[in-house]
DNA sequence: GCATTGAATTTTGCATTCAAAATGCTAGCA
DNA sequence: TGCTAGCATTTTGAATGCAAAATTCAATGC
């Protein structure tokens, strides 16, 4: 996560070309994005050229936003033969989680005890709308708002480094997550899991968030694994 | 962590120009040796200039250089009004202890299984090493020595992201190691701690390992926080 | 005497340029 | 036909150049 303080210029978005803030902090967020959805896919080289035209912008600011990449471990950069998408293996995957996994277990185990009651209730509030996507079987808002309440509770731990953290692993796997395909029965699972975590929450539960949020991304993982050894076997 | 493959360019330190790998690696290295060496101190400028000239470099792989150092925390980017050592405030030492408490404690429950006899046996030499200058009050060498043990705990759970992970945290704070200045009585306590680390660590029990760790690394903590406290008073 | 303004200087952000390395292509040879 | 050597092209890494923003500082007005 590039620390830049940002200026106050406001977040608009009406034009392709890049303005607003420091070029090389869009740079970042928009290679990011691309890598994120998969647009630049891993393994292959990254065309400077090409992305310097698309954006409108020289090498400079590019070849910047490739370095803070690189130490977020989204891209390798290989000496004199440029950038390419960091492939992620099976074994990083699992890694990855294996880490994010005891970081969500911090974040339960601190927001149960120091979230706002108003967070609460925002988390509330999205974990119905959550739940009206699934009986909508409306799987992209469904990840949205899954998405969105496990950063409500990671940053209702009050710990910004955590939130800093975590958000780093969790963009270099989130590509995948638009691999994930919930199968109906996984989906019901996921949400009888949310049920309970919503509960623990309330009660602040301490112990019993931070063990349920884990298991949860552990089951998460399981699912997303699965998906993904098959696409990679499929890729062969 | 800058995710650069390195070339096979053997570390040769004796010049002090810059010649070796991908130039804009080897000034991050650099610059992040004067941060945590305190050269460069906190929430002032870098000037750019300078260190260009003192690294005979151009602006531009010390730029390079900056934005990675940002995305690590180390560094804050003011638009247009250059790069400040990044401040560490008591609540950010605070969060970042909390999450490389949790780090640590995995860190501890993976090893504890997964390391190898081999691994086992050289924490233990590096124990009685650090015994021995415990003994001699060589304060410098039990720091690295613990410095190691640690890091060879983390490596010995085989997740390299959780190297990395931790590293980038432990980064933002080995300054203040610099700082800690053991008392005889914290310094005995802390060598006993080590004594069940490494007991905990012989008979392969995770839970016990886990907690110990994460107990260990707190307790440390209270005493730098002390340190840096008194300090910060004394510096107005 | 102090605050304010505005020009000179410095610094920053990005584009451009240049040299070195890597890549691709062609031709020559077995 | 297949392989390799050598050249041309492309790409990369880093230096330099240039315009805009920020800082400094002195002169002016109060």
């Amino acid at each position: 996560m590039a620390t830049v303080i940002p200026d106050s210029t406001p977040e608009q978005d009406s034009g392709q070309r890049i303005a607003r803030r420091s070029l090389h902090d869009e740079v970042v967020e928009r290679l990011r994005d691309l890598i994120v959805e998969g647009e630049l896919e891993p393994g292959k080289r990254v065309p400077e050229r090409v992305l310097c035209e698309r954006f409108g912008i020289s090498r400079t600011p590019l070849r910047e936003a490739l370095k803070v990449l690189a130490s977020e471990g989204l891209v390798e950069l290989l000496p004199n033969r440029g950038a390419v998408v960091a492939p992620l293996t099976v074994v990083e995957l699992d890694e990855i989680i294996e880490v994010m996994v005891a970081l969500e277990g911090l974040a339960g185990l601190l927001a149960a005890s120091r979230m706002s009651d108003a967070g609460i209730v925002e988390v509330k509030a999205l974990h119905y709308e959550m739940l009206a996507c699934h009986a909508r079987a409306d799987l992209h808002s469904y990840f949205k708002l899954n998405q969105a309440i496990h950063l409500a509770i990671i940053e209702g731990a009050g710990n910004a480094t955590l939130v800093q953290t975590y958000g780093a692993l969790n963009g270099r796997i989130r590509r995948f997550r638009y691999m994930a395909n919930l199968s109906g029965a996984r989906w019901d699972h996921a949400v009888a899991e949310h049920e309970e975590i919503l509960a623990a929450l309330t009660r602040r539960d301490s112990a019993l968030l931070s063990r349920l949020l884990s298991d949860h991304l552990r089951n998460k993982y399981q699912h997303l694994k699965q998906a993904y050894e098959a696409e990679a076997q499929a890729a062969e």
